[in-house]
DNA sequence: GAAATGAATCAAAGCGCTTAGATAATTCCT
DNA sequence: AGGAATTATCTAAGCGCTTTGATTCATTTC
């Protein structure tokens, strides 16, 4: 490509200066019509674009905003050096028909991070917004990070996408908003759900609605999130004054480790009245081992996910639920960023968003 | 924020010239390897984090590649300036359970765009690459795109989201690739795929498998890709020696232009014995009026998409279809780009990418 | 031990834009 | 008409980094 032209360029054409064709674009409104026209004619015939490095540099300010986005398909072990693959492959049977692989990589999406992500993008687009969206490499994760820090004017990031230092290294120099995860990361805003009002709703409607009283809580990964649900969850057993009759099998430590654990129990045949999982990705997990242990769901035993991903509703029986407004949380997300390089010294926020339990076959409810 | 620390900093407090300090991040073969651990020290002290405006106006790359990606959701017309809102709304009942529409904005999503979206956003995170993905926006479509432009080192594009000069004006300063619409744009790299050959196969299904002849050429927009698929289609009638029973409407012009058309047939109790969509949108379309009118898939008669995106396989009847590689598209665009970087003179490329027919119960078969 | 060779570091010139502050061109009054 | 008050334009100084060519330092060779 030839270099293309610059503001000297269109200064020239146009018989101005280059702070008149500057200002032609910054602050229309002090130039002079004709001189306008000039300018704009100038850059017309000339093809101008404007260097958004230059202008960055001037200005001391990127005009981007960042996302960045882990993968959690790539690496399901939920974070950056956690562990290695091995995950939803054969779960996603049940989603995609066979022959719908996409190169024979399996998988499950939207998941709950993507439609977040969705509702990022929404929001910049709908502001004009420029947006970087970052990838996690498994590999050289912060140099990655490192490298979207310096293009953008404020970032967000997934939970446990990116080790604490480092998020606290960029959160020095730029805004940064993270979703979920309250308990960490203390210095930088939050958007989070009601975790515990959703837990104990959907742990009640088992026990008042299904008469269920033996639940056993699930989950692979251990989160701030998944510790509030299991916390309310304990708190709606003891208010009905139900006992524990399965202990928690929190954190399970990885999807592999759900599957086992629910195989475990269906060999040993004891098992509970409803699986309550800490997320829905869990809850798929068990219920891909119930199906092939040939336990009949909600017939025999119940499951109940968190988070409301497309992949619940498609799946047969379709999961009983607790929905967060992830598009939603991702706007915010947005708004927090735009509003903190506003005002950087506000303290810290942290955002709780309403969620809502969603009915559908897997607790043995059966929707319209 | 604090502005924060520059190479001069960095190089102050490790007792070098800021050059030394550049190279240690971009060539770090060429310090010594002491020296190097010195200036490693000093900026992770600072907190530096090298900015990426500086770095690009430098050396006059910024490093990032571009993706435009207009929302066809909210904006279902097609594109831009093509006409208002108003298009898959009830539609989406269908897919989505009551109760899970995000903040009554009913969305259908990923749409064919979206999982090409993933694509190159998978192609970039694998390469490390910066992405910057631009929304359209019906309003001020322009401004974001030149804005863009400036930003980033080549620019992916999706179909009619641009108008043909503009994306002219951008492709004389950076690589551009569009993906289908391989007629447009001729000075830009293309992705496409087979339209023909997946049209007359699917066609050909319908005529030797199910025994169908009466079959109905059915789009909402017109495009150079429904255009290939028309003609494919019109290819494999003639072949078989069967008439048009029913003469193709296409282009309807609009998602309620097909529903209306579709309609119309159905009062007057002329149905021909498959329709053959444009597009799985079209497709769910004509479904979702069918349905309506009590006409039984496939019993009463056939409907094929082509696309294979993500609802088509979640409704019921599931949707008979046409596959394409969208992630694998997404990634071929990243691949072009960057090897268009390499090699500006290269004559334009357009590559088509094979598609396959996916068979499920709309046209009457029943997968396993 | 001096010259020659190679390695490591540095000085300095931009890259294309923004934006004070200075200057020039208009307009408004009296 | 002449000067004050505006308005429009320009001059010039960076913004933080990369990179070439020059310089310095360390090592090798005869």
């Amino acid at each position: 490509m030839a270099k293309g032209p610059t503001v000297y360029h269109v200064a020239e054409r146009a018989g101005v200066s280059i702070a008149t064709v500057s200002f032609t674009f910054r602050q229309p409104e002090k130039v002079k019509a004709s001189t306008r026209e000039l300018v704009l004619a100038a850059a017309e015939e000339l093809g101008y674009v404007p260097s958004a490095s230059a202008r960055g540099l001037a200005r001391g300010r990127t005009g981007a905003l960042g996302l960045f986005a882990y993968d959690y398909l790539l690496d399901p072990s939920g974070g950056p050096g956690q562990g290695g693959p091995g995950g939803p492959g054969d779960l996603s049977q049940d989603v995609d028909a066979p022959g719908d692989r996409e190169d024979g990589n399996l998988r499950l999406f939207p998941l709950y991070v993507d439609e977040v992500q969705r509702g990022v993008e929404l929001e910049c687009w709908r502001r004009g917004q420029a947006l970087l969206v970052g990838g996690g490499n498994p590999a050289n994760n912060e140099a990655v990070l490192s490298d979207i820090a310096g293009r953008v004017d404020g970032l967000a990031v997934f939970p446990r996408s990116v080790p604490v230092e480092a998020l606290a290294r960029i959160a020095r120099r730029i805004p940064v908003v993270e979703v979920s995860e309250s308990q960490r990361n203390r210095g930088v805003d939050h958007v989070t759900v009601d975790n515990a009002s959703g837990a104990r709703a959907i742990t009640e409607h088992l026990i008042n609605v299904h008469g269920l009283t033996d639940l056993l809580f699930i989950g692979a990964m251990p989160s701030s999130d998944n510790d509030e649900r299991l916390e309310a969850f304990r708190g709606a057993l003891t208010d009905a004054g139900a006992g524990l009759g399965h202990e928690p099998r929190y954190p399970a430590g990885s999807e592999p480790a759900v599957a086992e654990i629910v195989r475990t129990i269906c060999q040993q045949g004891v098992l509970p009245q409803a699986f309550v999982c800490a997320t829905d990705q869990d809850a798929l997990v068990v219920m891909d081992v119930l199906f092939e242990a040939g336990v009949a769901v909600p017939k025999q035993v119940a499951v109940t996910g968190f988070d409301g991903i497309a992949a619940g509703r498609v799946i047969r029986p379709s999961l009983t639920t607790v929905r967060q407004p992830m598009e939603r949380m991702g706007r915010t997300m947005v708004e927090l960023l735009l509003d903190r390089l506003d005002h950087p010294d506000k303290p810290p926020v942290e955002l709780r968003l309403p969620v809502s339990v969603v009915l559908r076959e897997s607790c043995g409810c059966t929707p319209a």
